[in-house]
DNA sequence: GACAGATGAAGGA
DNA sequence: TCCTTCATCTGTC
């Protein structure tokens, strides 16, 4: 029952303690994560223990995934490697945006890279602004991990979510700048 | 085609 | 140590 349009996409929230994430889901797999918008107030955060799922309103598979997204969600935040991601739907990415992704989703909890070492293991060691710019492009931060990536020496780099969401992020993960 | 960018290295103050 | 400049590659307009 594909009632709305040939690619829908299905979002739901995922109430954390951190805020409310949102996850959107295509038929293919997970294709986005949104940070919560702590910037504002008006947004109910939902601490029910509960996620609040359309059951009625998601295919079965949808649901399955959901409830793999959460678990890993929850394991990173705990700052430990998740046991099982869900599928992920990079439509629409260019190949060299997905190769940068499958790289930093190598980098094991607790460690970091940087964007010069990231565009080494892709083969092009001169790419290093490239990466920069498919880490921006990330639609799925924390499973992809894009906030263990630091410039040179250490520093701190850049972020899409905002430089604090990296610095817990890490923080969680045991990492010290 | 031109330009910007979540880089990196080098050189100068 | 910090700032500026430059090399280099990809995505976007």
């Amino acid at each position: 029952m594909k009632a709305n349009g040939a690619h829908s996409m299905v979002t739901i929230p995922i109430a954390m303690p951190l805020g409310q994430f949102t996850a959107r889901y295509s038929e293919k797999g997970l294709a986005g994560l949104d940070f919560p918008n702590n910037g504002r107030a008006d947004l109910p955060v939902g601490l029910d223990a509960r996620q609040r799922v359309p059951t009625d309103a998601v295919s079965t598979p949808i649901r399955r995934w959901h409830r793999t997204t959460i678990a890993a969600l929850k394991s990173v935040l705990a700052g430990h490697e998740p046991d099982d991601f869900p599928p992920l739907d990079w439509t629409g990415k260019t190949e060299f945006q997905q190769k940068v992704w499958r790289a930093m989703r190598e980098i094991p909890v607790g460690k970091t890279k940087s964007y010069g070492e990231i565009a080494q293991a892709i083969g092009k060691p001169k790419a290093v602004r490239a990466v920069g710019g498919a880490c921006g492009a990330n639609p799925i931060p924390v499973l992809i991990p894009c906030h263990r990536v630091l410039a040179a020496h250490g520093k701190i780099g850049g972020f899409g979510g905002g430089l604090d969401w990296k610095r817990e992020l890490l923080r969680r993960e045991g990492i010290r700048l």
